[in-house]
DNA sequence: GGACGATGTTCGGTATCGCCGAACGACCCG
DNA sequence: CGGGTCGTTCGGCGATACCGAACATCGTCC
């Protein structure tokens, strides 16, 4: 595995997680890499524009290369291509915001959302990275994870976003194993306060490959349990968008 | 210059331009590098899920993090922080789209695209790639860098994109001067049949930093010149925006 | 079905080139 | 003016990336 790439790409990852701006230094500490070297990698990351320095104080960001690469990446995404209809019809049908997403990490970042149908100002959420257990999203591709993968996800301290977030890996776990039999996942105010999410998992040729979910208020999509009619929509339209994707019937777990 | 990380960034660009899955084979060939090279590079890159493969076909494509770069860049972009309610001032203003755009290598990447303020349904372009020289936002930007990287730009070799696309290096270098005394760029029909666009560069501390133009129907914009309303329009928000970002009056170019 | 072509993958020796400790210089702050 | 911090440079050691060539694998065309 060549070193200097694999680093390279966690200097852009650090740089693209939290402060935005951070010095050879900085950037040295947090990676625990010597110094000459972060320089060395900057240097090189710069002259192909994935990153470039502040002007006035000198420290390094990412640049607008890296935008582009975002865009192709959206533009080619099968995930994204086929939940483009399937999300809109679900949006009409609940009226609430639709989000798709994919695991990289321990993130789920968002490639597709589609606005709640009405005339609030919302905003754009499509490559917002949100840690995989503050999500229903996340909740609903780990597990269906191989156990392996799970349990490393488990392990790495988890953050704490509101008071509601749950980080304890036991009742996390028991909260995966309720999403798998369940065939669906719940968040409710994990990642932000008064926000909730349905999420179910969408398969492909040979596994997960990501989640389609319904996001909105809290007291809106859970009172005393989930939304029943949002919860079938969900759960209904993620084994559309499963089949679409060239899941076998086998492969996408079906309950009754 | 560490080698092999700018070869993996020439990978990701070659992914992220064109043909989104491509082969070991075809990349080696692409980017002149020998096959076991671009194989190894491939494989840090998938590592960091920067890179991420076809299951049926085995080609690569852009993984899911750079979604997540490209996102953690607009937010801590300057020039399209402080161009947004300017932006939206000037759709309001023109009744048409407006977009911002930077220069990473021979393209302008848009950064913020305000709609046209009507119900139509319009396509989001934040993220897209535009060749300089068939766009008023890369000719506005391009028209006051420092003759050196100007020339540079001329050179390589432009793509034809419609038949009014101008590719000829001293026909271009003409309409340059010309964007430079007047002080905005017009673009007709250059990128997309039927479309055009006016732009005015926007300055930094230092220098030109990016573009901000109105972009709509060649007819409604440009009849027999371009439309004077809109021109002015663009000129002032494009002061107003340099000023924002701390442009020294004496940076910005002014007439009369 | 067999052979061919194209493509992805592995291997290993060589010399390149990245790595990093340490020193230098620039800058800020007190 | 002196101490501290940070970005940058240097240089020599040695790990390691590089790449030609061989191998494996798949699809395809007689």
């Amino acid at each position: 595995m060549i070193r200097s790439v694999v680093r390279a790409g966690q200097i852009l990852k650090e740089l693209g997680s939290g402060a935005p701006r951070l010095g050879v230094t900085e950037l040295s500490e947090r990676l625990a890499m010597p110094k000459a070297t972060v320089y060395g990698l900057l240097r090189a990351l710069e002259q192909e524009d994935l990153v470039e320095r502040d002007a006035e104080t000198g420290k390094y960001r990412l640049g607008p290369a890296v935008v582009q690469l975002g865009n192709a990446y959206l533009d080619g995404n099968e995930l994204r291509a086929r939940s483009l209809l399937w999300a809109d019809s679900l949006a009409a049908r609940v009226v609430e915001a639709v989000r798709v997403g994919v695991l990289v990490g321990a993130n789920v970042v968002v490639v597709h959302h589609v606005f709640r149908p009405d005339d609030s100002v919302q905003m754009l959420e499509v490559g917002a990275a949100i840690p995989w257990h503050a999500s229903a999203l996340g909740k609903a591709i780990v597990a269906h994870l191989d156990p392996a993968d799970r349990a490393a996800l488990l392990e790495g301290g988890l953050p704490t976003l509101t008071g509601w977030t749950i980080v304890e890996p036991e009742r996390l776990a028991a909260s995966l194993a309720q999403v798998g039999r369940v065939g669906f996942a719940v968040e409710d105010q994990e990642a932000v306060v008064g926000e909730a999410e349905i999420a179910a998992a969408v398969f492909g040729r040979e596994g997960v490959v990501g989640a389609i979910g319904v996001a909105g208020p809290a007291e809106r999509l859970i009172g005393e349990g989930p939304h029943s009619d949002v919860l079938a929509a969900v759960r209904e339209i993620a084994r559309r968008v499963s089949k679409d994707m060239g899941a076998r019937a086998s492969a996408v777990p079906h309950r009754h």
